[in-house]
Order: structure tokens, then C-alpha cells, then sequence
RNA sequence: UGGCUUUUAUUUUUC
């Protein structure tokens, strides 16, 4: 049975989830704990989370006690799987079944409800620990700033921090970054020095890791020349940045409409042999389509042919949007029948950069083109489609026509603006 | 006489 466990292991770890059941179903004499233990964790690896909760209650219905491993293991699949809901049903269901619910058992749950953006649950779910008499941690305590920080809420995530000093447990650097984020995220870009200050006080140094959600947060709040220095100020403390860092620099850069700047850091990354990933690109060629610079843009996405690194459709919308946005109708065209000779398939973003170059253009063999196409390949119109439709129709005054597409509009649900 | 079972990052549209 040991060795069967630990096959079941490896093929868990190999994703191999449905190997993993048949060797444990297969066994002579049935399996015993372990081996239902390995298999609810292969099946959370292959976000299998049905398949787990099935194991679960088959392994309870053969006789074999839960135990807090097998309940844990199984919350985590649920977890991985989106589903916390069913994470908090089965914490609650350990103590109904008497299994002691330990520091693990809430600290997936937490990171099930942070995961589902459940922030107030989970400062719920963390303030009722100690009566259960499980004190949080510092994971604990993390999970829950990662929920208060992609929920945008600075203000909690602050109280959160001064909670736990109070309470006696030492702040991760995951808490502190997540604190940095949220702080970056609702525009309070000095707050995040403050996080920073408050940080080394506390004897956490801030790491690669930390820069980088620094360097993004001054991006959020539209202050692209903070996260320049923070780039730099790194170096100075002999931190090398990463390909993270130096993206979050591009993207606070093409954000505030800084083309020349974001290009320039593309630039140092070649030069400091930080290899640009495709994000990089994008970020940069985000920047050229607000210019409108669609000579660049072309530039770049030989550029990064040239380097091995394939456009995807967020390439081609950026570079279809400089197109768009310099009224170059024939480029955008062009580069629009590049991407589907490249087999890159379209979202209705790219089409609608399209269908508005094109209509303003008084171009409607390309407009039907376009409409045709996106038929073929099932992507749906949105609602701007149906306004540049409308656009469309009132340019060359058919009334009728627009009327119709008024109609299609609430026929499909939406509700013209 | 077996179980490291838990938390962090970047590009998503044209007006």
C-alpha cells in the first residue's frame, strides 16, 4: 500500500489524475487512508474538485475515519477548483463530524474565500479562529490582505496589519506587499512609502518581490516617474530586477501615455540581459497604439518575431489600435489578415479597433468583411459593436437599418447606452 | 516505526 501511495504521488504530480484513480480502486484488499490521501491530492493538482469530494465521502463510506489531512486535502482541491463555498461547508462539516479543525484547515479556507473574492467572509472567518481555539498566523493573516487588496480596500488592509502587530504575530513580507498593492490600487501612492518605512521598522526588508509591487503600485496611481525611481533605487541596493519589475515599470509608463519612456526601458532590459517576455511587448505596444504611432508598433512586432516571441491577439489589438487611432484604414486591414494567417484568433476587442477604422472610413466592403468574419469564428458582438453598427447606419442615413440594430441590441439582452 | 496538507506579482480594446 506504501508503494501504491507513492505512485499515486507521482502520477499526481505528473497531473495524471485519472491513472491515480484507477491504481487506487484497483488495489487488492481496497485502499487505506494514505492512498485516499494521495489520490484527494492528485485530484486538487488536476483541479478535479468533484472528483475529490467524491474520494472524501467514498473513503468515510468505506469505514475509513476523516482525519484533519484527508478533510484539509480535500478543501484544498475545492479551493483550487473556485469552489469556496464548498471549502467552508467542509470546515464546517469537520467539526460536525468531531475532526479538529487545525491552523491549515482555515488557513485553505481563507485562501478558497480570498480566491472567490470573498473579503468579508474572510475577515469573519479570521476573527472567529481563536474562539475555535486556532490562533491565526502569518498565512492566515496574508490570505486575508491578499482578499482586502484585490478588493481595493487600502483602508482594511491597514487596520488589518495593525491587528495583527497587536496580536503579537510577526508581518510577513507577503503581508507588506499585498499592503503596498492595495495602497497603489486606491491611488494612495504615499502610503506606499509608508508600507515601505513601516516595513524595514519592523525588520522585514523589502525584497525583489516588494519592488516590483511598488513599482506597480505607483503605476496604479498614475505616478509613472515613482515607479522610474523605484526601478532604480532597487539597483542601488543591489537588487536586480526582474522581468516582473521591469513590466510593471513599462506599464506605468505606457499607461500615462509615456511611449518614449517605456520604449527606452524595453531597451535596458536587452542592455541589463533581463530577457523581455511577451508582456514587455505588449506593454510597449500598448503605449504605440495611444500614440498612434503605428510605424513603431510595426517595428516592434517584427521586433519581437525576430526574437522568438509570437504576437498574440493583445500584440495585434494594440497594433490594430495605433492603426485605428492614426485613421490608417489599409494597415489596419493588412495587419488584421497578418494575425489570421498566424492563426492568432480575434476577440471581439480587436474587431470592434476594426470595424471603427473602417467605418470612419466610409469603408463598408470592409466592414461587412469584418462582420462576415467574425460570424465564422463565433465571437460575439458586444454592445460597441452595435453602436458602431448604429454609426455606421446614420452615416449613410439608414434609418431603417439602425433601427434594427436597436433591436437587436435589447433582443440580445443589453441594454443600448 | 509511512503524509512538506496552507498565502504573493505583469499585458485585455477602439470612442
Amino acid at each position: 500500500r506504501r508503494a501504491a501511495t507513492q505512485l499515486i504521488n507521482e502520477l499526481g504530480a505528473q497531473f495524471r489524475w485519472e491513472e491515480a484513480l484507477e491504481v487506487l480502486q484497483r488495489h487488492p484488499g481496497g485502499p487505506d487512508r494514505y492512498m485516499y490521501c494521495a489520490a484527494i491530492g492528485a485530484m486538487g493538482r488536476s483541479r478535479q474538485w468533484e472528483e475529490a469530494l467524491l474520494l472524501h465521502e467514498d473513503m468515510i463510506g468505506n469505514g475509513i475515519y476523516p482525519t484533519s489531512v484527508s478533510f484539509n486535502r480535500t478543501m484544498q482541491a475545492c479551493a483550487k477548483g473556485g469552489q469556496w463555498d464548498k471549502a467552508v461547508e467542509l470546515l464546517e462539516e469537520m467539526v460536525e463530524e468531531g475532526v479538529a479543525a487545525d491552523v491549515f484547515s482555515y488557513n485553505i479556507a481563507l485562501s478558497a474565500l480570498e480566491k472567490g473574492g470573498q473579503w468579508e467572509r474572510a475577515l469573519d472567518l479570521l476573527h472567529a479562529m481563536p474562539s475555535s481555539g486556532v490562533m491565526p498566523d502569518a498565512i492566515s493573516y496574508g490570505s486575508v490582505m491578499i482578499a482586502l487588496n484585490k478588493a481595493g480596500q487600502p483602508g482594511k488592509a491597514w487596520e488589518l496589519l495593525a491587528e495583527m502587530k497587536a496580536e503579537g504575530v510577526q508581518p510577513s513580507s507577503v503581508v507588506y506587499n499585498h499592503l503596498i498593492s492595495a495602497c497603489g490600487r486606491g491611488g494612495m501612492w504615499m502610503k506606499v512609502y509608508d508600507a515601505m518605512a513601516e516595513m524595514k521598522r519592523a525588520g522585514t526588508y523589502p525584497d525583489m518581490h516588494t519592488y516590483s509591487c511598488a513599482i506597480q503600485a505607483m503605476g496604479a496611481s498614475g505616478e509613472w516617474e515613482r515607479a522610474m525611481d523605484l526601478l532604480y533605487e532597487m539597483q542601488t541596493k543591489e537588487i536586480v530586477p526582474n522581468t516582473y519589475c521591469y513590466n510593471h515599470a513599462i506599464e506605468a509608463c505606457s499607461n500615462a501615455q509615456q511611449f518614449g519612456v517605456a520604449q527606452q526601458i524595453l531597451d535596458e532590459m536587452w542592455t541589463k540581459r533581463v530577457r523581455p517576455d511577451i508582456c514587455s511587448y505588449n506593454g510597449v505596444l500598448k503605449a504605440c497604439g495611444a500614440a498612434g504611432n503605428f510605424e513603431k508598433a510595426f517595428e516592434l512586432l517584427e521586433e519581437m518575431q525576430s526574437v522568438d516571441i509570437r504576437p498574440d491577439f493583445e500584440s495585434y489589438k494594440a497594433v490594430i489600435g495605433a492603426c485605428a487611432k492614426a485613421r490608417h484604414w489599409i494597415k489596419a486591414v493588412d495587419i488584421f489578415r497578418q494575425m489570421q494567417d498566424f492563426g492568432v484568433r480575434a476577440d471581439i476587442g480587436t474587431f470592434n479597433a476594426l470595424i471603427r477604422v473602417c467605418t470612419e472610413a466610409g469603408e463598408w466592403l470592409q466592414v461587412k468583411k469584418a462582420i462576415d468574419e467574425m460570424d465564422i469564428q463565433g465571437v460575439v458582438p458586444d454592445l460597441e459593436t452595435y453602436n458602431l453598427y448604429i454609426l455606421g447606419c446614420s452615416m449613410v442615413g439608414r434609418h431603417k437599418k439602425a433601427l434594427w440594430w436597436m433591436k437587436e441590441i435589447v433582443d440580445n439582452r443589453m441594454i443600448p447606452d
